[in-house]
DNA sequence: CTCCCTGATATTGCATTCATTTTGTGACTG
DNA sequence: CAGTCACAAAATGAATGCAATATCAGGGAG
């Protein structure tokens, strides 16, 4: 595995205050959804402790909390290791992720304050900003954080917490997505739909607009994976 | 707290061989699910480690598990609570769900076999020799199996367990709206609806029961809180 | 009498240690 | 030469120990 490093760059930043086991679910995680872990990959405790400096016992705690969330794989006696991810796996992630996608349009259409539509509109602006001017990684994360807060205005916390843990396990497909350009650019109007959508307050069009969303971004992610290989 | 017992008849047992991580987890679930622990009471390791036999390090890394799946709640060096559980949260739960019912009956309709259906339906016949009988208790089992069920019809594992987790936080209401025998038929007669428009296999018709299905037991929740204090 | 402060106690967070299991290596046998 | 067995090294699972923090009781000030 040799040395790690840790990237902050590719994911919004977590905010404020986190005890130790939260830094090290949070870090950890980050490392998987990034690739600095590789799928399938051994996950040796030592090492991970020298490179957090923390010593086993926090460490194997997070490991147990990330094997719920599905990133990491538990064998009994035999170690973790990063969950490997195979692309029949893909597809019903984003199944799942559609109904969410359906709830939030339904729910944030009828929800939506003139502040969150100022500040998710400027999110759109960026993200279009972004597109001009080729900034892909960019417009990755800002792509993220607008549909992180298109779920916020569904005023459902339960709803937010399900659908970014489903994100975040996509998140680590995107370098293969990312490729697409023409799909960025397909996605940035499908996004001009949605906001357009949500202006409107129209529940029923911007859900329909979101579970396409996602559906076509389910298709380019599996032609781009077979494409790859 | 005193001297707690574990009950093992609520719920369906789980099977085979589980470590002691995944014994600790599911067993404490347990005494959340059938309210041995009850809501807002503080979790003092110590007294669960006697109870369990088992030392503080992999009853910690239970306790972490727990918090993540919505079970306890960790407040930092302050110790661990069962998750209090006020009205408020419950909506969001069902709203959730709702969606996921939806997805369920959309895609159970149209993957569900013949060998589904015969098992499906034995489940329904004795759900509806317990309500004859007024056997409470084994209603309420064979209800959470029969959509259990359900969901593994749609053969998306990943559906499933959210699912199932969300199922087991409701689940914990159970014994307040239990008592509303009157929903108890009325949910009977849903299921009648739900295993027509599953034999039918019509996708949409039976996501709009489930869906149905699941506001009304909300509902009937809700009410049912709302009298009790 | 109430409120706040202080120190003893209990509990938590993390590190360390021990026991068990797995893994890797090498010699031995067929 | 391949396969297997045995043993050593490493890694995991769980218990224990220690430092830091919170809780609680009692006393004193207002």
């Amino acid at each position: 595995m040799g040395d790690l490093e840790v990237r902050d760059d590719l994911l919004p930043a977590d905010d404020g205050e986190a005890s130790l086991h939260e830094t090290l679910v949070s870090r950890m995680r980050q490392l998987m959804i990034e690739g600095t872990l590789e799928n399938g990959q051994r996950i040796p405790e030592a090492e991970l402790c020298r490179m957090f400096g923390v010593s086993r016992t926090p460490l194997r705690e997070a490991l147990k909390v990330l094997a719920v969330q599905g990133f990491v794989q538990l064998r009994p006696n035999r170690g973790a290791i990063v969950a490997p991810i195979d692309p029949d796996q893909i597809q019903p992630i984003f199944e799942l992720k559609g109904a969410l996608e359906r709830l939030i349009g339904l729910t944030a259409a009828e929800r939506v304050t003139q502040e969150d539509l100022d500040a998710i509109g400027a999110l759109h602006h960026e993200l279009g900003a972004a597109l001009e001017l080729g900034q892909m990684d960019e417009y990755t994360r800002l792509n993220y954080a607008f549909h992180k807060r298109l779920a916020q205005i569904s005023g459902n916390a339960l709803l937010c917490e399900t659908y970014e843990g489903l994100q975040q396990r996509i998140w680590r497909y995107r370098f293969v997505v990312n490729e697409d350009f023409s799909r960025v650019a397909d996605s940035f109007s499908e996004h001009e739909q949605i906001m357009i959508a949500l202006r409107a307050k129209t529940p029923l069009d911007l859900a329909a607009r979101l579970e396409a969303h996602n559906r076509r971004t389910c298709e380019a992610m599996l032609r781009a994976i077979q494409q790859i290989p």
